[in-house]
Order: C-alpha cells, then sequence, then structure tokens
DNA sequence: CACTCGATGGCAGTGACTGTCATCAACAGT
DNA sequence: ACTGTTGATGACAGTCACTGCCATCGAGTG
C-alpha cells in the first residue's frame, strides 16, 4: 500500500463540493477543504489551481464538441455542423442526470463561479471556431457561427436545467436553434 | 476649499489605468495606485469594490442599449429592434476613439480582466432580454435574441478593434448581422 | 545498498479585501 | 458664536487565496 490514500485529487473534489454546499461556496476556506479530505491546504493547490477549479475540472464536453465538428460531413455547412454536434451532447447531460442540476445549482448561487462559467463557455466557442476554422470556414463566420452556437447552448441549457424533465435537453436545443432561425429570418437589413 | 484634494475616484482610476498600463495590471498592488493617487488602500475600495472594477465601472452602454430597445417602433421583430440599438452604439465607442483599444489592450492580456469583461457582457444580455420582455417579447425569444445580439457584438466588436480603422464599428455591426442571417438561413433543422 | 523520484507537509510571505474605530473639516440649527 | 451631525478619509488588525521553497519519506531502480 502507499505512503498515503489514494486519489487524493478525488477526495478534495468531493469535500470541496459537499463544503459548497453544506455551507456555502464562500464560507467554506480551503484549509477545510483539505483538512476533510485528510490533506493539507498546500496539497490542494498542487490539484486544483484555484478554489473554483474543482467545479470546471474536466474538458469532455469541449473535446467531444470539437471531436464531432471536426467529423461532421463536409457537405453540410457551419451552422449545420455546430447545430449537430451540440445536439451529439445531451447524452452527455442526461447521464450525468441530477448532478448537473446540483452544480448548476452551486455556480448560480455564486456570482464568482458563475463568472468562472462564462469563461468556460467562451473557451469552448473559441476551441469550436478553430474546429471550423479547420473545415475551411473563413473568419468572421467561423466565429460567429461558434458564438451564436453558443449562445444556443446558453439559453437551451439554462431552460432545461430549470425544468422539471419533461424535455430532453437535445430536444430543447433543436427547437432553440430553430427559434433562432426563425428570429434572424424576420430580421430585415438594416437601412442605410 | 476642502479638506481633502478633489475627485478621488477619477485620480484613482487614472493612477489605475496609467500603472495597469506602465507595470502589467498583476504587477500593480492597489496600495501602489492609492499612493500614487495620495490616498490609501482603504479609500481605494470605498470607490471601487476591487481592483479590476476601475475598468468596467460606467453602465452607460448598457443604460444607452436599454432605451433604444424601449423606444424601438413597435412595429419591428425582436431581432430588429436589438440590431439596431446596438448599431446606434457605435458613436458612443467612435468617439471614446483610441482609448477604447488602449483599454482593451489592457483587458486581452489579463485572463483576469477578460472574465470580467464577459460577465459585463451576461450582464448586457439579461438586461436587453428585460427590455425585450418588457416590449411583449415572449420567451425563450427574448433571451434568445439577447444572447445572439451580443454574440454579434462580441465578434464585430473584437473584429473592428483589432482593425486599423478603415471601417466604423457601426459598418462592422451591420456585416456581422448580414452575416449570422446568411448563416442561420444555411442552416436546416436537424432530422429526426 | 545507494540513488532517485514523486507526492506530500510545513512554513513564511504577498496581496486582495473587510471590519472597526478615530479624525476632522464642513455644515445646520440654535 | 456654540454645538451636534455628517461624510470622506486614515489607521490598523485580521482573514483568506495563492505562491515559493525546502524537508520528508516511502517506493521503485540499478
Amino acid at each position: 500500500m502507499g505512503r498515503w490514500q489514494p486519489d487524493a485529487r478525488g477526495r478534495l473534489a468531493l469535500a470541496a463540493v459537499d463544503l459548497y454546499s453544506e455551507r456555502g461556496y464562500d464560507a467554506t476556506a480551503v484549509a477545510q477543504i483539505a483538512e476533510r479530505a485528510g490533506l493539507t491546504e498546500r496539497t490542494f493547490f498542487r490539484h486544483y489551481p484555484g478554489k473554483r477549479e474543482v467545479l470546471f475540472a474536466g474538458s469532455e464536453l469541449q473535446n467531444r464538441l470539437v471531436t464531432n465538428v471536426r467529423d461532421a460531413q463536409l457537405c453540410t455547412g457551419p451552422m449545420d455542423a455546430v447545430a449537430r454536434a451540440l445536439e451529439a451532447t445531451g447524452s452527455f447531460f442526461e447521464e450525468l442526470g441530477p448532478m448537473a442540476r446540483a452544480r448548476q445549482e452551486l455556480i448560480d448561487a455564486n456570482p464568482e463561479l458563475h463568472e468562472r462559467e462564462l469563461t468556460k463557455l467562451a473557451a469552448l466557442a473559441a476551441a469550436l471556431a478553430d474546429a471550423l476554422r479547420a473545415r475551411g470556414v473563413g473568419d468572421p463566420a467561423a466565429d460567429l457561427t461558434a458564438e451564436a452556437g453558443v449562445a444556443v447552448f446558453k439559453v437551451a441549457f439554462n431552460r432545461w436545467v430549470h425544468t422539471d424533465n419533461a424535455t430532453t435537453l437535445t430536444q430543447t436545443l433543436r427547437e432553440t436553434f430553430a427559434a433562432l432561425r426563425h428570429i434572424t429570418a424576420d430580421h430585415a437589413p438594416s437601412p442605410r
């Protein structure tokens, strides 16, 4: 057996989420997280670069999206590629189920965490735009498609997460993309 | 004459921007800002809630946008209202001229500042969505229109700020809205 | 057995931010 | 002119996130 208990990182994450839920994010000190995990504060910062990052560690969503966009059929337009890539991630969240909702409650309750989420979504948009450029989409179409796609995701996810599970996230995403299509179709160019 | 020099807040802002530009944001301590302004660190935090907020103090852009959306003609669709409200703010930035670019350079050089900017844009989207709902726009159309509008603004502003002033921001916004219209028009509903 | 390596502890330090109380000119009312 | 209040500031101690540096010590390696 090792000199230390296994999976220090996982224990830290568990302790952090528990404490954030129990006493609130602000009222939780890093030293308390470390103590509950049987470690020291210094070790916490060896596993996570900050207090917030425990809740934003993975990059699986971004990886899936980029892969999906890269592997999309060549005939599809940029918005189709992004839309289908996003819709394909619905299962990702529905597997997590109530975990995703609990996490989102934590984030919504803290401006600092909400801010961190926005930068994660911005990174996602940047990665999507890069994937589109790799498909030959030019500028500013690549950035715009990525940003618009993430905007749709924001609205759809927010709607899904605050609804008592009648419709799936994938379905909500489809409807939101359709709504964007209608909204922009009504929009006429501004007169000079 | 008062007991103190006038406009403490303004002196703090000036000192902060100067120091951020000279030594960088991270290398500048709040105590140094206060010292240059002839004040103490404690007083800085009485005028600004944090080190970042010096660069994000005003809310004039948001006020203008909300007013413009509220006063838009009733016959215009939601996206038209948002598009024209945004295009009307072009003059706001062009009056500021090179100040806007210098500020953006600072922000782009620091992830912490960039993060703050994202939450300001998110607040702007929320305010736009509220203004749309006040016009009778329902959900999720209000949120979606606001988020899409802000997405367009992000791309257009980024493009304008990194270009040597050939075209105006208003013009860039018009083109970007047109690009969004083309991109979404090509997008077909996903097959079930 | 010696040697290295990797994960951790310990500890001091910096800097952002807060709570609290003291100060003191300006101002209002009498 | 006297007095009480107010408002912006100074002064100071304290908390907490985060960092650098060095020590420790079991586990693998030769």
